[in-house]
DNA sequence: TCGTACTGTAATTATATTCGTTACAGTTCG
DNA sequence: CGAACTGTAACGAATATAATTACAGTACGA
């Protein structure tokens, strides 16, 4: 689940790089370097989240449709990636006696809940806007 | 590789926890709720580090060899883990026309490897004896 | 109103990663 | 010497991730 952030993020500055702000899955697929299908399950979110509009049929894609100064990569991973930082896999069992085997999964838990927390409060302090201007600064 | 984070960590406090500082790989498989074989692996990585001494043979096992108040997991996490922020599938092509698809990677980049910093400044922020601490408060 | 150019979605396959299991050589102690 | 350990690697199973294909639905324009 943690590289469709980074295909979302790629198609989000790219939208708002592109003079009409628009552009088809073909197009975004290609920029991205993956393919269309992929590019629409992404959008899907999008959508829904309200980052994108879409037009279906001919002249159709997706057009961004909020300030890319106003969205930031925070908004993003919320809608795409939440609970990515927490391993699946857990140690320890809450059944057991020993008080480290039962109760370590309930403390790991706060443990990267907190550490979640913190990256989404830096992915907050960047734009969709401050992404642009990173990549023009190239 | 990121679960073999949690497993060091466990595995350390659970050293931590008991009277002698020192574990066989199945005790220790045991209160993790995994195999010895895994156990040893991530040991194995503990021991390059100095996180714990190992002795083969016959009563042999894992002691502790760092005082717990000492240890961070940020420590750890760079030993078990560093990078795992950072997804395996990067979007764009440095090669390509557009300067979105050609700089995005790089940019992504220096995003998720500020964010791993950050990541391990909280890690850093807490020690085994805190995680000890955190479990006999349950 | 029909054909073309799109999106929406799901099913299927291919590939990579993760985890468990087994095996066995090497080490230490009694 | 034999029992109880670690060190390490090979193999296979399970799961997660990504690509591909397919096709129904929608909108525009000739």
């Amino acid at each position: 689940m943690n590289s469709e952030f980074t295909i979302a993020v790629h198609s989000l500055v790219l939208l708002a790089y592109l003079p009409e702000r628009m552009a088809s899955s073909e197009t975004i697929a290609e920029n991205v370097q993956t393919n269309p299908a992929r590019i629409r399950k992404v959008m899907s979110v999008l959508r829904k989240s309200g980052f994108v509009e879409t037009r279906e049929g001919v002249r159709g894609g997706y057009r961004l449709a909020v300030e890319p100064g106003e969205v930031t990569l925070g908004d993003i991973y919320r809608a795409m990636a939440q609970g990515s930082l927490m391993p699946g896999w857990c140690s320890g069992d809450p059944e057991m006696d020993c008080i480290v085997g039962s109760n370590m999964r309930t403390v790991m838990n706060g443990i990267f809940c907190t550490a979640e927390k913190r990256l989404e409060d830096y992915f907050d302090s960047i734009t969709i806007q401050a992404v642009l201007g990173q990549i023009r600064a190239c």
